[in-house]
DNA sequence: GCGATGGTTCGATGATGTGCGAACATCGAC
DNA sequence: GTCGATGTTCGCACATCATCGAACCATCGC
C-alpha cells in the first residue's frame, strides 16, 4: 500500500477486511475452471448467481447444507477460478457472477453449463 | 484388423475379459462429467481422441507420464462419465468418443472443453 | 503348448478437498 | 462502547483421488 490511499473507488475498498483477491479468468486454467464447476454447492452458488442480478446476492442469501466455514471456502474457490466477483457491503458481501469475462475465457462453457436445468439443479444434497 | 473373423459381434461380447461396462450420458450428472473433466490427463485423452478416428487409438497409444495402472483408471472414469466407449480388439482395448451422444446430454460442453487450444494442451506434466 | 504384449485389479500411499467447530475481525445499530 | 450479524481463518477429521508396483489375465504370434 503506498501512502495515499488509492482506489475507495466503486469496489468500495475499505480497510480492515483482507479485501478479497480476485483472480481474472484469463489467468485460470482450464482444469482449474472444470474443478471449480465439478461441486455441487459451487454449482448450485453459480446458477442462483446467474439468476440473480448483479450484487444481489450476499454470501448467507444462500440455502447450502453446510456451515459458514465451508460456504466461505467455496466462495473463495469461485473467485480463484475467475468465477465470481466480491464487493464488501457493510457488514455483508455481495456477489456477481463474471459472465461477460468469463465467457470470452471460456466460451460456451458457462453457457453449457447454466443450460443443464433440473438434473442437479435445485438445493444440492448432502451426500457427494 | 477385419482380419478377425470371429463375429461374435462387432462390441465383442466374449467370455473372460470383463467386458468393459458402459455408461451411457443420459446417466451421468453434470457434476460427473464435470468432474471427469477436471483433469490434466483425461483432458489430453479427451482431445486426442476428438482429433483421432473412432476406434483409431488403443490404450497405450497415449504419451503420458504415467504408469499403466492410472491410466487404466482414468479410461474408467472417463468411461463412467459417458464419454468414451470401448471395445476390444485382440489384445488391446481401442476408444471412441462419444462425440454424440455426450453433445446430447450436456450441449455445448464438449465444445467449449475442446475449443479450448493451446492452454492446457499438450501432454500433461507430472505436476497434477 | 509358450512367451510376449496390453490392460486390469489389488493394496498402499501421499496429496487434495470438503466438512466442522471455535475463535476472531469488522461493520451497523443501539 | 457494547451487541448482534456476517464472514474469514485456523486447526483438525474424514473422505476421495491419483499414483505406484506387483500380481494377474486374456489374447496374439510362434
Amino acid at each position: 500500500m503506498s501512502a495515499s490511499a488509492s482506489a475507495e473507488s466503486q469496489t468500495q475498498g475499505r480497510a480492515g477486511r483482507p479485501a478479497p483477491e480476485h483472480t481474472h479468468p484469463d489467468e485460470v486454467s482450464l482444469t482449474a475452471a472444470l474443478a471449480a464447476l465439478a461441486d455441487p454447492v459451487r454449482l448450485y452458488l453459480i446458477r442462483e448467481l446467474a439468476r440473480s442480478a448483479d450484487w444481489e446476492r450476499t454470501c448467507g442469501s444462500f440455502d447450502v447444507p453446510i456451515g459458514k466455514a465451508a460456504l466461505s471456502h467455496h466462495f473463495a474457490v469461485l473467485r480463484g477460478a475467475g468465477l465470481i466477483e466480491q464487493r464488501d457491503a457493510g457488514t455483508k458481501r455481495a456477489n456477481r457472477l463474471r459472465r461477460a469475462e468469463f465467457d470470452r475465457r471460456f466460451p460456451g462453457l458457462l453457457g453449457a453449463v447454466l443450460r443443464e436445468g433440473a438434473a442437479d439443479a435445485g438445493v444440492p444434497s448432502r451426500s457427494r
